[in-house]
RNA sequence: GUCCCUAUCGUCUAGAGGCCUAGGACAUCGCCCUUUCACGGCGGUAACCGGGGUUCGAAUCCCCGUGGGGACGCCA
């Protein structure tokens, strides 16, 4: 049986690239039959908040990926001392007194000299007494894993292949804190050994610690996992994924008007491939899913192909759950949707025009609101050549069927009385009505706005054309 | 600096030694559709990082360079 794990610290929203981690995470354990748990790493006291933890619980739930869980760390601390005590008592741990100076001293010779920053074992028992160090007293020592001197660790990992480091790369890591907090590198093992975790899903900033991990495992006598490291996402610069790259919270998407389908499709395809498929369910990413087509290397962010896609995603989204969505952004934008047309209905006509939600809401406003034309399209389109074709439309529109090619028709009766061409009367009615020189079909858009509103905007609109 | 990983159009990628005259998608450019803007349709530009091997044959395998990413915390 195959289970997976997401085990994210709660030390900020949940971001992108996290959130592709936790999609492959979750494909993976969905498309094998197994189980996808979520994880909180929350040793980290000083910066782990509950704000952090409700964050990648909503980003999850958005994004429809469950789970088992959640499972905290900080609520099993008595199993990781009970391990902690066990390696003491095998010889694999050992009490360090280092100040934090010291090491810090340490690792800046280290550094100064072109080597490798690295603990030197010096509270090794047998170190210490050949040094002559004596525990200070009233000092909390911290723990640290003795880690095996000579030869190499090497794994197969699941995306990359074979792995090889040398344990003369690896140091003696701290595994618990003198408060008794267990490190990442020690929780992570044990919660995966305890929770009978089979494949490691995690980013490949994780690569580095497998080997020390491994060793850890050894140590404790467990049976290994397998370890499958997925790319990191870049922004669009190459550079690693950062505010200054816009939106690195996957809730902030949501908050774009985003759809939760489109961000999926985009980040299962960044860095993984099923052929040429492009756009496809998290249903068919459960059944295509594979570790062997995640690609090695890391991805860049393409905001336009998420915005592609949110488009493909919305042209066929269904209108009245569009319209739902759209209604917070058009209240924010002042306008009253109960008092204007049904919302599905603007929302049939707009979707296929815009790339988000939140342009969605935009170009709805003029349904709701009466938008000013600007004195420049004023004067571009208003002419006193088609002043009378106008009005007489409008006069007709007083009386007509008020339903689309009724409309439609009165308008081209016009424009054959008064030998015009449609754009020629329909950019300025257009103007007139919506405020704005683009819109859906014209006649579409005055039959949403609706009779009565129409005649308003176009009698106030008609005084400001020139005679 | 040291270690680990990596390398196909601008970007995401297909490619498991002959199917490659290197395919798809985004972006970009052009044309068509058209009542504006979109949508849609059709077409174009555009890539195997460099050098050595291995092989009858290499985008695919190996080595070396170079570029990129990651790691080197009592962060995760």
């Amino acid at each position: 049986m195959i289970r997976t794990r997401f085990a994210p610290s709660p030390t900020g929203y949940l971001h992108i690239g996290g959130a592709r981690t936790a999609l492959f995470c979750w494909a993976y354990a969905k498309q094998q039959g197994g189980t996808f748990i979520l994880r909180v790493e929350d040793t980290d006291r000083e910066r782990s908040t509950d704000a952090s933890v409700q964050a990648i619980l909503d980003g999850m739930r958005w994004l429809g990926l469950d789970y088992e869980g959640p499972y905290f760390q900080t609520q099993r601390l008595e199993r990781y001392r009970a391990a902690a005590e066990k390696l003491m008592r095998d010889g694999h741990a050992y009490h360090c007194y280092a100040t934090r100076e010291e090491i810090d001293e340490l690792r800046a010779a280290q550094r100064a000299r072109g080597d490798k920053p690295r603990y030197d074992g010096r509270w090794r028992p047998e170190n210490a007494r050949r040094l002559g160090l004596k525990p200070p007293a009233g000092m909390q020592p911290v723990l640290r894993f003795r880690n095996p001197d000579a030869g190499e660790v090497t794994f197969n990992d699941l995306v990359k292949g074979p792995i090889t480091v040398a344990n003369a790369e690896l140091d003696d890591l701290v595994i618990m804190r003198a408060d008794g907090i267990p490190t990442y590198n020690f929780g992570v093992v044990i919660d995966d050994i305890d929770m009978n975790i089979t494949h490691v899903v995690r980013g490949d900033d994780h690569v580095n610690n497998t080997p020390r991990q491994i060793n850890i495992y050894r140590a404790l006598g467990a049976d290994l996992p397998l370890f499958a490291h997925m790319p990191m996402i870049l922004g669009a610069d190459g550079e690693r994924l950062s505010k200054r790259h816009g939106a690195v919270s996957v809730m902030q998407y949501h908050e774009d008007g985003y759809l939760p389908e489109a961000l999926n499709n985009y980040l299962a395809r960044l860095g993984w491939s099923h052929g040429d498929e492009e756009k496809f369910s998290l249903q068919q990413l459960v059944e295509w899913f594979d570790l062997a087509h995640v690609s090695r290397s890391p991805a860049r962010f393409d905001p336009e192909k998420l915005s592609w896609l949110n488009q493909q995603y919305l042209k066929e989204a269904d209108d009245r759950r569009l319209a739902e969505l759209t209604v917070p952004f058009l209240e924010r934008d002042g306008c009253r949707v109960a008092d204007g047309p049904e919302l599905h209905r603007v929302v049939a006509l707009l979707k296929a025009r815009v790339s988000t939600v939140e342009e969605l809401a935009d170009a709805a406003v003029y349904f709701y609101r009466r938008l000013e034309p600007s004195a420049a399209l004023r004067s571009e389109h208003y002419s006193a050549a088609v002043k009378p074709a106008l009005a007489d439309f409008r006069k007709r529109l007083e009386t007509v069927e008020w339903q689309r090619d009724a409309i439609s028709t009165a308008l081209k009766a016009v424009i054959a009385e008064y030998q015009l061409k449609m754009p020629k009367i329909a950019m300025p009615l257009r103007v007139m009505v919506t405020g704005e020189p683009q819109s859906p079909s014209i006649d579409a858009t005055l039959e949403l706005i609706g009779r009565n509103e129409v005649l308003a905007r176009m009698a106030q609109e008609l005084s400001c054309f020139p005679d």
